[in-house]
RNA sequence: GGGCAGUUAGCUCAGCUGGAAGAGCAUUUCCCUUACAAGGAAGAGGUCGCAGGUUCAAGUCCUGCACUGCCCACCA
C-alpha cells in the first residue's frame, strides 16, 4: 500500500464519482421492507453552469441522503433540470443577438429548435457537474421539466384545474415586462428604491376658480386619469367630493371621489387615479366604478392620448407632459423623492403595470389548505422562523397569473374553435391533452391552440409528483412508495416562488403535502457579505475551488458554514482550512496504514488496555451521539465542527501521539491491541465524515477494508456507552501536567531535543496515582527522561516551577534557566491565581450564593478557591527562594 | 410602515436547558520530533452592540434602543 505524503484529490475524485455512477450506488428500487427516504432535487435552470449556491444546495442534500442511506433507509434522490422559462429564453435571445438575429427573424418553430439545442448542451453540463461534486443521485431517474413525462403532468394538472373552474382568462392589471414582452406574476417583480421626484400638479375645478393639487411620481400617467381621490375623513376636501375637475392637457372631465385607502398625511392628500396603470388605482376604480383608460401599450408606448403624445415612450411622454404642464402653469413644484420601483426579476427592466388578457389560477382554496398544513405541522420549516412569513404570504395571496407571452415553455393546452377563415368562434375554449376532434358546441372541426406558455413555476410546482410519473402513469407505484418525499432543501429566495406552490399543488393533486421537512439554508455571500453576482464580479466558481483544493474541501467548507437559515460569508481561507483538514485525515490514516503492515489481523473486540484507550473510546462515543443528533436536526455545520474537533484535537493530537509508545513495542500483541482501537475509531470517524467528504473517506475505507462494502453502503456504528467515565477526568489530569511542562519548556526556551528530569511534589494523592500509572504519557509527550515523585520535595536550585494537576512540578534546569525570566513568569502566574482567588472568595462570602446555589456548585467554587490559594502559596515560596 | 435574523478576539463564526469566555484563519516564539511544515508545541489578543431589569449568578432569560442584513406592504 502506497499513500502519497500529501492528499491528492484529483484522481481519487475522478475514480469515485465514476464508480458511484457506474455501479448505480444510489439507484433506488421499491423495497416495501425498507423505509424510503426521498429527496427531489430543486432543478437547476438550464441557463448555464452551476454556481456556489448550487454547490451548497446540492452538497447539503447529498450529505443528508448519504447519511440516511448509512442509517439503513431506502434512499432516493431524484436529479433533474428546469427549462427555466424566461431566464433561459433570455440567454438564448442574447446569444442570437450577438449574431444579429432576433427570435422574430427565426419564427416560433425555428427559435424553439435553437432553445432545445441549447438545453441539450447545458442540461448535460449541469448534470456532469453534479456528478463531479459527488452527488448520490439516482441517474436512472433524470427528469427535465419539459420532457415528455413532465409535459403530461403539466397538461393533466392544467386540465384538471381548468375543468374545476379554477383557471380562468380575464383582462386584468398585470405586471408587464416590456423587455421580455410578457406578463409576470406578482412575485416575479423585485422592488428597489430609486431616487425620483414627486411632481405636484394643479387640477382645476370645472365650475369654479378653485383647484386641487395632486402629487405623483408618474406625471405621464395623468393622461389616463379618470378621477382624483381623497380620504373621506379629510376635512380639507370633504366639500369637494363629487365635484368635477378638468384634467389638464387633455381637458377630460373627471370627478373627485373619496376612498378610505388614501392617506391624509401623504403628499397633498389628493391622489390622481389611473386605473389602467397602477394597482392601487385599479382597486379604487373598481370600488367607485371608474372608467379605465389604457394609455400605455405592451411595448411601453403611449396610446389613446392626444396626438402630441401618441406613440411616445413612457420616458419621452414624462418629459413632454412635465414641460407642457409647466408651460401651462399647472406644475406647482417638484420635490426630490425616493420610492421603490418594480423591476423584472429576470432582466431588471422596470415593470409596467398594465391591462392585459391573461390566464389566472384561483389559489384561494389551495392556499388555505397549505396554511392549515403549516399550522398542523404537516409541513415544518427548519429553521422554524420561516413559518410565519410563509403563512402570512399564503393568506394574502392573490390569483396567480400563469400565462407568459414567450415561446419557451409549456404551451397552454387550451384550444379555441375557429371558423373556416380561422377566426375564433364564440364557442367555449377547451382544455385538453391534444387538439380536440370536434367542438362539442358547434361541431366544428377546426381549432387553434392558445399562443401563450405557462409560467415556468407551474411545472416546478408539480415537480415532486411529476418526477414519479403523475399524469403519465395513473397507477404509478413509485408515486405511492416515494411520495410524500422526506425533505426539501432550498434557499429562502424561492420559498414563495416554489416551495409554497409545490405544497399547494401537492395538496391539490395528491391530497397530501409533498414533504414534511423544509430545510432552508442560507445564501452564499462573498467575504464582504455581498451576494455573489456576475455584475459585481465576486463570483467564486466551485470548479476553481475543486481544482485548487479538492471537492471534499469545497463540500466541507460549505457544510461547516451551513447553519440553518443563515447566510454565509465564505472566502478562500475557508476552503484552504478544509483542504488542510482533508490532508490531516489522509495522513492520520496513512500513519495507521503504515503501522498495519506486517500485522496480519486485528482484534475482534475493542479491549482498552490503558487510560488513553478508555478515554478515546469515551470521547468517540460522545462525538458519535452529538454528530448523529446534529445530522438529524439538519445542523450540518455542527456535524462538521464536531468531527473536525474530535478528529484533529483529540484523536490526532493526543491519541495517535500516545499510541506511538505502543507502536514501537516489540510485542506484536501490544501493537495489535492499540491498532485495533486506532482502526476502530478511524473507521467510525470516516463513516461520520463520509456524507460530507465522500471521496477521501471512500478511498481510505477501501484501502483499509479491501473486500468489504464501500463506505457509502456501510452501516453506521450504533451509539453505545462503554462507561469509562472516569477516564475523562484522569486524562484531563495527565493532559494538564503535560501542557504545563510544555509551557515551561517553551517559555524557558528548552529545545525539544533536550530530555530533562522532572520532580513532582505531590499535593493531591489521588492524582499521584493517575500520574504514576501514566508516567509514560508524560515522558513521551513532554519529553521528560524521568520523574521523581515525593512529598515535601524542596525546590532545587535553578529550577522552573508550575503548579498543575495536583502537583508542584519542578524542572531542574541547571545552566538552562534564566532567573529573571522565571521570576517574571511566576509573578504573572501568581497574578492570575490571585484574581481567581478573589473571584471565588467573593462568591463564597455571599450568603445568598451559599444558601441558594446548588451544593455541588458551591463545593466546586470552594475547590477552586483552595486550589488558587495553594498555588499562590507555592509560588510565593518559590519567589522567596529565587531571591 | 410591518415582520424576521444578526451584533462575541484583527477576520469568519461556535457557545445546548443561565454557574470559571471558545475554534479556524491571521499574528508572535520555538521546532523539518520517521503520519502530516497543508504539520507540531507554546503565547499574545474579547468591559460578549448600548441601556435597563429578573437572579445568589446573565454572552446566555425579559424590556427598550442603536446599527447591519433580509422578507413583506395599496411608499400617490
Amino acid at each position: 500500500m502506497d499513500m502519497d505524503k500529501v492528499y491528492n484529490s484529483k484522481e481519487i475524485e475522478k475514480k469515485w464519482s465514476k464508480y458511484w455512477v457506474e455501479n448505480k450506488t444510489f439507484s433506488a428500487k421499491i423495497d416495501k421492507n425498507k423505509k424510503p427516504f426521498t429527496i427531489v432535487i430543486p432543478p437547476a435552470n438550464v441557463t448555464g453552469s452551476l454556481h456556489m449556491g448550487h454547490a451548497l444546495n446540492t452538497t447539503l442534500q447529498d450529505i443528508i441522503i448519504r447519511f440516511k442511506k448509512m442509517q439503513g433507509y431506502n434512499t432516493l434522490w431524484v436529479p433533474g433540470t428546469d427549462h427555466g422559462g424566461i431566464a433561459t429564453q433570455n440567454v438564448v435571445e442574447k446569444l442570437l443577438k450577438k449574431e444579429g438575429i432576433t427570435k422574430y427573424d427565426l419564427g416560433r418553430e425555428k427559435f424553439l429548435e435553437e432553445m432545445w439545442q441549447w438545453r441539450s448542451e447545458t442540461g448535460d453540463t449541469i448534470l456532469d457537474q453534479l456528478k463531479m461534486i459527488g452527488c448520490g443521485l439516482d441517474w436512472d431517474r433524470v427528469s427535465f421539466t419539459m420532457d415528455e413525462s413532465r409535459s403530461k403532468s403539466v397538461k393533466k394538472a392544467f386540465i384538471q384545474l381548468f375543468d374545476k373552474g379554477l383557471i380562468y382568462r380575464g383582462k386584468r392589471l398585470v405586471n408587464w415586462c416590456p423587455r421580455c414582452s410578457t406578463a409576470l406574476s406578482d412575485i416575479e417583480v423585485e422592488y428597489e428604491d430609486e431616487k425620483s421626484n414627486l411632481w405636484h400638479i394643479k387640477y382645476p375645478l370645472r365650475d369654479s376658480d378653485g383647484y386641487v393639487i395632486v402629487a405623483t411620481t408618474r406625471p405621464e400617467t395623468m393622461l389616463g386619469d379618470t378621477a382624483v381621490a381623497v380620504n373621506p375623513d379629510d376635512e380639507r376636501y370633504t366639500h369637494l367630493v363629487g365635484k368635477t375637475l378638468k384634467l389638464p392637457l387633455v381637458n377630460r372631465e373627471i370627478r373627485i371621489i373619496s376612498d378610505y385607502i388614501i392617506n391624509k398625511s401623504f403628499g397633498t392628500g389628493a391622489v390622481k387615479v389611473t386605473p389602467a396603470h397602477d394597482a392601487t388605482d385599479n382597486e379604487i376604480a373598481k370600488r367607485s366604478s371608474l372608467e379605465t383608460i389604457e394609455i400605455i401599450d405592451i411595448n411601453g408606448k403611449m396610446i389613446n392620448v392626444p396626438a402630441k403624445y401618441q406613440g411616445l415612450s413612457v420616458e419621452e411622454a414624462r418629459r413632454q407632459v412635465v414641460k407642457d404642464l409647466e408651460e401651462a402653469g399647472f406644475l406647482v413644484k417638484i420635490e426630490d423623492y425616493v420610492h421603490s420601483v418594480g423591476r423584472c426579476y429576470r432582466c431588471s427592466t422596470k415593470v409596467e403595470p398594465l391591462m392585459s388578457e391573461q390566464w389566472f389560477l384561483n389559489v384561494r382554496e389551495m392556499s388555505n389548505k397549505a396554511v392549515d398544513a403549516a399550522n398542523d405541522a404537516k409541513t415544518v420549516f427548519h429553521p422554524q422562523s420561516w413559518k410565519r412569513p410563509y403563512i402570512l404570504w399564503l393568506e394574502n395571496l392573490r390569483d396567480w397569473c400563469i400565462s407568459r407571452q414567450i415561446w419557451w415553455g409549456h404551451r397552454i393546452p387550451v384550444y379555441y374553435c375557429v371558423d373556416d377563415k380561422g377566426n375564433k368562434t364564440s364557442c367555449k375554449p377547451i382544455a385538453s391533452f391534444d387538439k380536440p376532434k370536434e367542438c362539442p358546441q358547434c361541431k366544428g372541426k377546426n381549432f387553434v391552440q392558445d399562443e401563450d406558455v405557462l409560467d415556468t413555476w407551474f411545472s416546478s410546482a408539480l415537480w415532486t409528483i411529476s418526477v414519479f410519473g403523475w399524469g403519465e402513469n395513473e397507477n404509478s407505484q413509485d408515486l405511492k412508495y416515494f411520495y410524500p418525499t422526506s425533505v426539501l432543501a432550498t434557499g429562502h429566495e424561492i420559498i414563495y416562488l416554489w416551495v409554497a406552490r409545490m405544497v399547494q399543488f401537492g395538496l391539490e393533486f395528491m391530497k397530501d403535502v409533498p414533504y414534511k421537512d423544509i430545510f432552508i439554508h442560507g445564501i452564499v455571500r462573498d467575504k464582504h457579505g455581498k451576494k455573489m453576482s456576475k455584475s459585481l464580479g465576486n463570483v467564486v466558481d466551485p470548479r476553481d475551488i475543486i481544482e485548487k483544493y479538492g471537492t471534499d474541501a469545497l463540500r466541507f467548507a460549505l457544510a461547516q458554514s451551513a447553519a440553518p437559515g443563515r447566510d454565509m460569508q465564505i472566502s478562500e481561507e475557508s476552503f484552504l482550512a478544509a483542504r488542510n483538514f482533508s490532508n490531516k485525515v489522509w495522513n492520520a490514516s496513512r500513519f495507521i496504514l503504515m503501522n498495519l503492515e506486517g500485522i496480519d489481523k486485528l482484534n475482534e473486540d475493542i479491549n482498552p488496555a490503558e487510560l488513553a484507550d478508555e478515554w478515546i473510546i469515551t470521547e468517540f462515543e460522545n462525538t458519535l451521539e452529538k454528530v448523529k443528533t446534529a445530522y438529524d436536526s439538519y445542523n450540518i455545520d455542527a456535524v462538521a465542527r464536531e468531527i473536525y474537533d474530535f478528529f484533529w484535537t483529540k484523536y490526532c493530537d493526543w491519541y495517535i501521539e500516545l499510541s506511538k509508545i505502543r507502536m514501537i513495542s516489540s510485542d506484536i500483541n501490544v501493537k495489535r491491541q492499540v491498532l485495533s482501537i486506532l482502526v476502530y475509531i478511524l473507521k467510525g470517524t470516516l463513516q461520520l465524515l463520509s456524507p460530507i467528504m465522500p471521496f477521501i473517506t471512500s478511498e481510505i475505507w477501501q484501502i483499509l477494508n479491501k473486500d468489504e462494502k464501500i463506505i457509502a453502503e456501510s452501516v453506521f456504528l450504533k451509539i453505545k456507552t462503554s462507561g469509562f467515565f472516569e477516564s475523562l477526568e484522569k486524562m484531563k489530569t495527565v493532559q494538564d501536567i503535560i501542557v504545563k511542562i510544555r509551557t515551561l519548556r517553551s517559555e524557558m526556551n528548552i529545545s525539544p531535543a533536550v530530555q530533562i528530569e522532572a520532580l513532582f511534589n505531590v499535593i493531591d494523592e489521588n492524582k499521584e496515582k493517575t500520574a504514576k500509572e501514566n508516567e509514560s504519557y508524560i515522558k513521551q509527550l513532554a519529553k521528560i527522561s524521568s520523574i521523581r515523585f515525593g512529598k515535601n520535595i524542596e525546590r532545587p536550585k535553578n529550577s522552573a516551577l508550575s503548579v498543575a494537576g495536583g502537583f508542584e512540578i519542578f524542572l531542574p534546569l541547571e545552566g538552562l534557566i534564566d532567573i529573571e525570566k522565571e521570576k517574571s513568569r511566576l509573578s504573572k502566574e501568581i497574578a492570575i491565581a490571585k484574581q481567581e482567588a478573589e473571584r471565588t472568595a467573593a462568591k463564597l462570602n455571599n450568603d445568598n450564593f451559599v444558601k441558594r446555589a446548588p451544593k455541588a456548585k458551591v463545593e466546586k467554587i470552594q475547590t477552586r478557591l483552595n486550589d488558587a490559594n495553594l498555588k499562590i502559596e507555592k509560588i510565593n515560596e518559590s519567589l522567596k527562594f529565587l531571591k
